[in-house]
DNA sequence: GGCTGGTGTCAGCCTCGGGTGATGTGACAG
DNA sequence: CTGTCACATCACCCGAGGCTGACACCAGCC
């Protein structure tokens, strides 16, 4: 079968527990951090956090797979693009948690000791 | 010698990505999730989560040292309070890479393969 | 063609951290 | 005072996952 030009758009299960373990990592936060500000391929990855390109590499699957990046090949080289709409949910549901927190404190609504 | 029985504030390092991967944890994000919406007791908290209570108290330890949580001791029973602050603080620090993020995908902005 | 440089993949090592059981302590009930 | 309950602390086990080295792959350059 053909396989055309797809990107294969990531399917992007956004699983909000699975998400914030991805980001979790140090290095991987690291990245996104970077990303954020400058799409960059491997190279510049590894010149700017001092790792291994395999330990990159891997941890830039990890992200590929959480759809938290997308990649666009360049030549040799592969560029890694930050997926904005990932972190605004991200961001989104804290707010959402700290709001209901909030009214939680306000009321002080709390269950009886049984 | 000591003054009197402060609840000991927490100082509260808001080291982010600390902070993050304290809520990196499936039954620390579920407990942080049952904190938001009531102010619940340890009791409470594995009967909810049907965790043991002594893993529930060494994840209730984790986030009270990372400033997640109050605590607020109630007779023999000690009620444990969300602190909205670090939440909104936490979705704010993921708009704002967001905001970066759009920014950089909207003037496309990429560093050049050297 | 062969060679080099940029990346991804695989297999293994090894540490970190979550889960558990035993034990201690303080607070009520009797 | 003694028992029980709520909760914390400690010591230990063990598996998930981060790091690495060896290798495969592909795209340009000679």
């Amino acid at each position: 079968m053909m396989m055309s030009a797809k990107t294969e758009v990531t399917p992007v299960p956004p699983d909000g527990a699975e998400l914030i373990r991805v980001l979790a990592d140090p290095l991987r936060f690291e990245v996104v951090t970077l990303l954020a500000r400058e799409t960059l391929c491997t190279t510049h990855l590894v010149e700017e956090t001092g790792a291994r390109q395999t330990n990159l590499s891997n941890h830039l699957r990890v992200l590929r797979e959480a759809g938290v990046v997308d990649t666009e090949p360049c030549g040799r080289f592969t560029y890694y693009r930050l997926r904005p709409e990932v972190l605004t949910s991200l961001a989104g549901a804290f707010a959402e948690l700290a709001e209901t927190a909030r009214e939680t404190a306000a009321t002080d609504r709390k269950r009886p000791c049984p």
